[in-house]
RNA sequence: GCGGGGGUGGCCGAGUCAGGUCAAAGGCGCAGGGCUUAGGACCCUGUGGCGUAGGCCUGCGUGGGUUCAAAUCCCACCCCCCGCACCA
């Protein structure tokens, strides 16, 4: 048989949007669920990382929607934002990589392509482009609420304004400065993604210490203020150009560069000369604090683009200044070449300072002698660095020789010290890169203090403590998360939020920023029920007014006042007010754990801010990443997987079913083209089981076996369901497949004329707990099984506690295990045998089994299996013993089954079982009471309740 | 470094909060058998080791400990992944 699967795909999402099954309204009295997928950005194609986040909600959405909530699952566009202006122009440039990638893993035609030199072309195509894919996939949105962000939506853009102007009111917007990479070519910050190298490097901050020189100070960067009681020189590069310049009032050396860069940090330079390095050789300088004085020194590993160009060196406890210092003893040369007296290096020992656990006095020299480096310009330097570094860094301690500061703890001395030497003048500080970076336009950034930024203040005590509160009572799924958002709000600094270029809304106080992308994303839930009224032309941006907003969402301000400012009729405003009523607070919103340092939190952060207390969001669900054939998925690994290929390759249930199974909780699922393709198989196959079914003869009478499936299928139902609620998705698709597939071929295996009324029952509910993963196949399978209306909107099954049937159930646990033990005897002795003999137990060995059963400890069972024996007056112990230690086994849902069947009538289940053993095993099987016959061996006194005795001849 | 999440059998992955149902669900892979013209389809069996009677031994990152009993509880250690900001 043959599925096409496409034609069910395409019929079902058509008749979806046709009868208008997503679109919902309030209704009163019905319970609602709202549940919001973060709107993805319009660069590119959705791809199974989307899915994954999406799916898990539609997953859930879907379930509530079948237990008869009203479900709002509504879908928009995120247009704001840098990389869609900054693309438009890399294709401007004529970007090869770029349009490379658009061809082939976005499958973007030759003649779009060149229209993408409009960012808003290209957002448009990829906004449209990607709701077919959501379509496609499933999704089960009301469209009618769709939007985009920027100023390309001026309603949305209202909204935002709305938004910002509320919470400059309220003091969580303010200005402050910041420091940023740079490009001093684009004059605009480099985000990670403008970058061609550097990736994820951010500024950090050197110490200046200023080694005074005559009038003139030589400031030297370093991240190790103290060991300034190590110094013994300074390091300059003779080949580099410095220059002397007046900063902030005080005559300064440094580097060429770092005059441009300490000028774009806010400090008042003004170059007076410039010269190459070597002049500065052979001068002496005096350190702070000490008073030493110390000669200057060529070195060609100080890097003028680094710093000041100027080091100050410990050889002791810095392996490059151990290698310089070294490099200069074995080859005098350089010191020769700039007219320096070799001698000048004679008294220059290094000075221990610190000790620390693992190292001697000098752990830079042991440390080049152990990696064995070579000179100052081998890379194993740098290695070298970090490891004593952080070695010192964390268990150092300060010598006896450093003054006021012996005994401290290195991380401890090196605040002080430069708190101490800030305070008399003597340090400085400035921002500079770990590593290079390098923007798009090939020039090196460098790092800029911004001024009057405009930050949100999430460092505000008040308002992380009320978001605080806002995690304490929302549900979160995994439980897990809620302590990484509680960190999160702890470690949350101000977020600068506005920019210069990109798409987005203008800050209204300030138009010539733009509100930041991530900020203009916070609560535009609430945008939804907007929207509606929006795309449905009742609401035109004018009438979108401040009184409006404040009206419609927070019930501020009169209706007549709201009405007249917005010019809108007062029952349509109190209709939207309703219908937000009727939706916020959010219920569920839900996506990758990448988002919960950022968009999640900030989502939360908003809600207290702007809404009262009753419409803070309510549950959120995170999830991990997902990985593509173990590798983590990128467009230039080229390992980049699109929603729109996979869902061509194998179909939308398989995509979804695949991603449903691959993980839950936070852990990265692990998308893998072969599970895909066996799941497809497995669709398949239930496809035709169920069609299998449905052309069985007609019914067999019920017995013990349908009651079994029956009762299974209870247990499944509310597994599944548990699992549902607490988006465990993985769990319900394993078991709502897999187990509930098991059952239903033991079944067959089990019997030779499946009843067909019973097996109808079992699809029509099988295919309902499936649809949430498998909405197309479940549709088309229900409509052929006849049920009423939509699969979507068919009721969620129940489970049916009076069909819980312990006695068959306990009856197939007995065949099982008669079975497994058949098994096991034939592979001990590695015979087959031409007859098997099973005795059951009497009687009076299940009264003692079921009293074990009921104690509470082995220990206790023990004594009660002896009690019950002694007032039975039987005396075989070494059974007794067996019953107890069988007993005392069993546990969880077998015990309950066990319990609640009591005796099992053995004989008649196992007579009755004859002819399945039989045909299963492929030899006779003689069914005997303990009490009966035919024992050649003895066998039968070993039987106990569950384990009958076996004879095999 | 700080913060979050993890280490389970050939692989993926349940189980850990509430210790005994655990040689450890389910899936994949592999091996054998069946079915078949064929099968990347389907069904059955096996898949830590040992075993001529349903059992025994070893096992859940490492090392200790608590307990009648530990994958699960406690302590110490090792290792892996992710995030650390102006960016969607």
């Amino acid at each position: 048989m043959e599925i096409d699967w496409r034609s069910i795909e395409e019929k079902w999402k058509e008749k979806w949007l046709r009868e208008k099954v997503f679109e919902v309204d309030p209704q009163r009295g019905k319970p609602k669920v709202f549940i919001t997928f973060p709107f993805p950005y319009v660069n590119g194609r959705l791809h199974v990382g989307h899915g994954f986040s999406a799916v898990r909600l539609d997953v859930y959405a879907r379930f509530k929607r079948m237990q008869g909530y009203n479900v709002l699952f509504p879908f928009a566009w995120h247009w704001t934002g840098e990389p869609i202006v900054g693309a438009a122009e890399r294709i401007m440039k004529g970007d090869e990589k770029l349009i490379r990638s658009l061809k082939t893993i976005d499958k973007i035609p030759e003649e779009e392509i060149k229209r993408f030199t409009d960012p808003v072309y290209m957002a448009s195509y990829y906004m449209n482009e990607n709701r077919k894919t959501v379509i496609d996939i499933g999704l089960s949105v009301d469209w009618r609420r769709e939007f985009h962000t920027s100023s390309y939506h001026s309603a949305f853009s209202r909204f935002v304004t709305w938004q910002f102007n509320r919470l400059k009111k309220m003091g969580y917007i303010v200005r402050g400065t910041h420091p940023v990479v740079w490009c001093p070519h684009c004059q605009s910050p480099t985000g990670d993604h403008d970058r061609l190298e550097g990736e994820g490097v951010s500024p950090e901050v050197y110490v200046l210490v200023k080694f005074r020189c005559g009038d003139t100070y030589l400031p030297a960067a370093t991240f190790r203020p103290e060991t300034i009681f190590g110094a013994t020189n300074l390091w300059i590069n003779p080949e580099a150009m410095y220059v002397e310049a007046v900063v902030n009032g005080e005559k300064w050396i440094i580097s060429e560069l770092a005059a441009l860069k300490l000028k774009e940090q806010l400090k008042k330079v003004e170059v007076l000369r410039k010269f190459e390095g070597r002049e500065l050789l052979g001068l002496y300088c005096r350190a702070p604090i000490t008073d030493r004085e110390l000669p200057i020194l060529p070195a060609n590993f100080v890097d003028p683009d680094n710093g000041t160009g100027i080091v100050f060196s410990v050889p002791a406890h810095a392996p490059y200044d151990w290698l310089a210092l070294r490099d200069l003893m074995i080859d005098p040369q350089p010191l020769k070449k700039y007219g320096l007296d070799p001698k000048v290096i004679e008294g220059l020992k290094p000075i221990s300072i610190i000790k620390v656990e693992g190292f001697g006095d000098y752990p830079a020299l042991e440390l080049v002698n152990k990696l064995n480096i070579k000179n100052q310009l081998d890379a194993k330097a740098d290695e070298a660095t970090k490891i004593i570094y952080k070695k010192e860094y964390h268990m150092g301690v300060m010598k006896e020789n450093c003054l006021n500061y012996s005994n401290l703890k290195v991380s401890e001395a090196k605040e002080k010290v430069f708190e101490d030497m800030k305070s008399v003048g003597l340090a400085d500080q400035m921002y500079e890169l770990p590593e290079k970076v390098v923007c798009r336009c090939t020039t090196r950034c460098i790092v800029k203090i911004l001024t009057d930024q405009w930050f949100l203040k999430y460092s505000d005590p008040k308002w992380k403590s009320k978001t605080r509160k806002l995690v304490s009572k929302i549900k979160i799924h995994p439980e897990e998360a809620r302590n990484y958002f509680f960190e999160v709000i702890d470690w949350l600094r101000d977020w600068a939020c506005a920019r210069r270029t990109g798409l987005g809304t203008p800050l209204p106080w300030d138009p010539s920023w733009i509100v930041e992308t991530l900020s203009d994303s916070t609560i535009y839930m609430a945008f939804y029920i907007i929207a509606k009224y929006v795309n449905k032309g009742q609401l035109r941006p004018e009438n979108l007014t401040e009184e409006f907003f404040d009206y419609v969402f927070l019930g501020e301000g009169t209706l007549e006042h709201a009405s007249n400012v917005s010019d809108l009729k007062p029952e349509l405003l109190e209709e939207i007010r309703r219908e937000f009523l009727y939706w916020y607070p959010v219920d569920l919103r839900g996506s990758g754990k990448d988002l919960v340092p950022n968009h999640l939190t900030f989502f939360l952060f908003h809600h207290t801010a702007i809404f009262p207390e009753e419409l803070w969001p309510q549950g959120i669900t995170v999830n991990g990443i997902v990985m593509v054939e173990g590798e983590k998925m990128s467009k230039s690994k080229g390992n980049f997987v699109t929603l729109n290929d996979a869902i061509a390759s194998y179909g939308a249930d398989a995509v979804r079913c695949t991603l449903m199974i691959a993980a839950e909780g936070m852990d990265d699922p692990n998308w893998r083209f072969d599970a895909c393709r066996d799941m497809r198989d497995k669709l398949n196959q239930v496809f035709k089981l169920i069609n299998d079914i449905m052309a069985l003869p007609g019914s067999s009478a019920k017995g013990s076996l349908e009651r079994w499936l029956v009762s299974r299928l209870q247990r499944r139902i509310r597994a599944i369901t548990e699992a549902l609620e607490s988006m465990k998705n993985r769990t319900a698709l394993e078991i709502a497949l897999f187990e509930l597939w098991n059952d239903i071929r033991w079944y067959l295996r089990r019997t030779q004329k499946p009843c067909k009324e019973v097996l109808l029952e079992v699809a029509k509910t099988w295919v309902r707990l499936l649809a949430p993963f498998a909405p197309f196949m479940c549709e088309e399978l229900w409509s052929m099984l006849g049920g009423e209306g939509f699969v979507c909107k068919a009721p969620w099954p129940l489970p049916d506690v009076s069909k819980i049937d312990y006695t068959a159930e306990a009856s197939e646990l007995l065949i099982e295990q008669v079975m497994e033990d058949l098994r096991e005897v034939m592979r001990a002795t590695g015979k087959t045998p031409s007859t098997a003999h099973i005795y059951v137990a009497s009687k009076w060995k299940w009264e003692v089994y079921l009293k074990a059963l009921e104690a509470s400890s082995p220990k206790e069972v023990i004594k009660v299996a002896h009690q019950v024996a002694r007032d039975l007056q039987v005396k075989d112990s070494r059974v007794i013993q067996r019953i107890a230690k069988e007993a005392s086994s069993v546990g969880g849902e077998q015990r309950e089954i066990k319990l609640k069947a009591g005796i099992v009538d053995e004989y008649e289940v196992l007579t009755s079982a004859k002819e399945f053993l039989e045909r299963e095993l492929k030899f006779e099987v003689k069914v005997w009471k303990e009490e009966a016959a035919y024992d050649p061996k003895d066998r039968r006194f070993n039987a106990i309740p569950y384990r009958p005795a076996l004879y095999l001849e």
